[in-house]
DNA sequence: TTTTGAGTTGTTCGA
DNA sequence: GTCGAACAACTCAAA
């Protein structure tokens, strides 16, 4: 029997479940929607990503059919034109998806079809993890203490297939113009990222060989490489946990050196876990304050601040360095995304979701559930956030992780020249040194924004208004 | 049901 | 320079 696999954010062959399944029953036709009442579509440099990874999926499959728009329609739509007695799809966890995932599959049931989901994007469902009262875990630890204790599936290989794709059925992929119009801005992303199956399996290898050793504690340099750089290729589902799982189970067991940093590399898939379990089921997690005594802060509307923190125009170069990093890279280190976010939230009082939204925009590996949660744990708003009087020095984890600033100096090149003691703080520079270096602030390199020392204490003060309401 | 221990990632201050 | 305490209680998870 022909099934129709629709393929989401699962862009990968081996592993996947309705794939696998959909293949041994027969004939598959492969499809992918672009769906228009997503509320929360790919912002551009996810749409780059899509593009290619889709031109990666095609070819790998030997076709795949393209439509836009209504996927509760589309999805009905095709199963009647291809034939297809049943419909196969990975399961996602977002509001949206959910509700329209259930709503197709009742659809499909009262037109006769079979509809089937699978786990595949995750260990373990939403679902299948609970505190011993029975309810959703709010709190990491025994979150993932519960996971780690689960048996994983291991994972599948890719399917022997037999693929049917009609023509003249589909959209051409370039009509969708996923790719920024503009010149400039994806320019360089193709140096740094290989999306598809291939390049995310080529990552996942290098990074368990050359950089897992250290990841403990080198995982927080932004100047070192021991990052798996894999969160794109997880989001578009180019590979599956349960692959990064078993391969990184395996390199720990033949060398048991390996342990510890696996370990530590297997909790941050866990927090991407965490997060997933967080927004299944706490479904406003990305539009509103999860801990509602937040709703006091007094957040500050300043255009101008914001477009300078997107600009990287902040004067604190970890800061300004992150920012330009993502802007050029679509990416940014996961320390500095911590400095860059408590910097927006904390030190200019801009509501989180600005942050969030410029991030979804601008990131490769957006992702609702570890966006909304990880701006919620930096605002002190969300499930087992950071304590709200916690506010990072800008200049404090500059020097502390980036010791050297090579990673300012890569991404603020017109601070190059100054000497290392002053890279991370220019505005404390003596007049002779800045002059010596060719930095004129205010002129090549920007005046701080704000003072560090009144910025914190407005922070901690504005969190007083929090306090009172939840005392209230 | 009540109690108890614990809780990703920090900063500042003062001894 | 180094170290511990304060920051602020509060919520969660499990015994």
């Amino acid at each position: 029997m022909t099934t129709l696999v629709w393929f989401r954010n699962d862009l990968r062959i081996s592993d996947h479940p309705a794939l696998a399944e959909a293949a041994r029953r027969g004939p598959v036709v492969p499809v992918f929607v672009l769906d228009d009442k997503d509320p929360w579509p790919p912002g551009g440099a996810s749409k780059w990503w899509l593009h290619h990874s889709l031109t990666a999926l095609k070819a790998g499959l030997g076709g795949l059919i393209l439509r836009r728009g209504d996927a509760r329609e589309i999805i009905i739509e095709l199963a009647e034109e291809t034939k297809a007695g049943a419909v196969y799809w990975n399961r996602a966890y977002e509001p949206h998806s959910v509700a329209r995932d259930t709503a197709i599959k009742a659809a499909l049931g009262e037109a006769g079809m079979q509809a089937r989901s699978f786990k595949a994007n995750v260990l373990h469902e939403p679902w299948e993890l609970e505190t011993g009262a029975g309810g959703p875990f709010k709190v990491y630890t025994p979150f993932w203490r519960a996971a780690k204790t689960r048996a994983v599936e291991p994972p599948l290989s890719a399917p022997e297939l037999q693929m049917t794709v009609p023509a003249g059925i589909g959209d051409n992929l370039e009509d969708w113009a996923l790719l920024p119009s503009g010149p400039g801005w994806a320019a360089g992303w193709r140096e740094h990222w290989t999306p598809g199956e291939a390049g995310a399996q080529a990552r996942l290898a290098a990074f368990l060989q050359e950089d897992l050793k250290g990841y403990g504690t080198l995982r927080d340099r932004p100047d070192l490489p021991n990052v798996s750089r894999l969160s794109p290729h997880l989001h578009f589902g180019e590979i599956s946990p349960r692959q990064i799982w078993a391969q990184t189970r395996f390199a720990a067991d033949q060398d048991a050196s390996l342990e510890k940093d696996a370990q530590k590399f297997l909790g941050e898939v866990g927090w991407r876990e965490f997060s997933t379990h967080l927004l299944f089921h706490f479904p406003t997690l990305p539009d509103q304050n999860w801990r509602p005594t937040f709703d006091a802060f007094p957040w500050r509307d300043n255009p101008a601040a914001l477009a300078a923190w997107q600009k990287g125009r902040t004067g604190y170069p970890m800061v300004d360095a992150g920012l330009r990093e993502l802007w050029h890279t679509g990416s940014m280190h996961n320390r500095v995304r911590m400095v860059a976010a408590s910097f927006l939230i904390k030190h200019l009082r801009l509501h989180w979701k600005h942050g969030e939204m410029w991030f979804w925009d601008t990131l490769l590996d957006a992702d609702l559930a570890n966006n909304a949660a990880g701006w919620q744990w930096v605002a002190g708003s969300g499930a087992d956030a950071a304590p709200y009087f916690r506010i990072f020095n800008p200049v404090t984890q500059g020097r502390k992780f980036d010791p050297e600033g090579a990673y300012v100096r890569r991404w603020c090149p017109e601070l190059t020249s100054l000497p290392t003691e002053f890279i991370h703080a220019p505005f404390d520079a003596p007049a002779e040194v800045l002059a010596a270096a060719g930095v004129v602030l205010g002129e090549t390199y920007p005046e701080p924004l704000v003072e560090h020392g009144a910025a914190r204490a407005a922070a901690l003060k504005g969190y007083e208004a929090v306090k009172a309401s939840a005392a209230g």
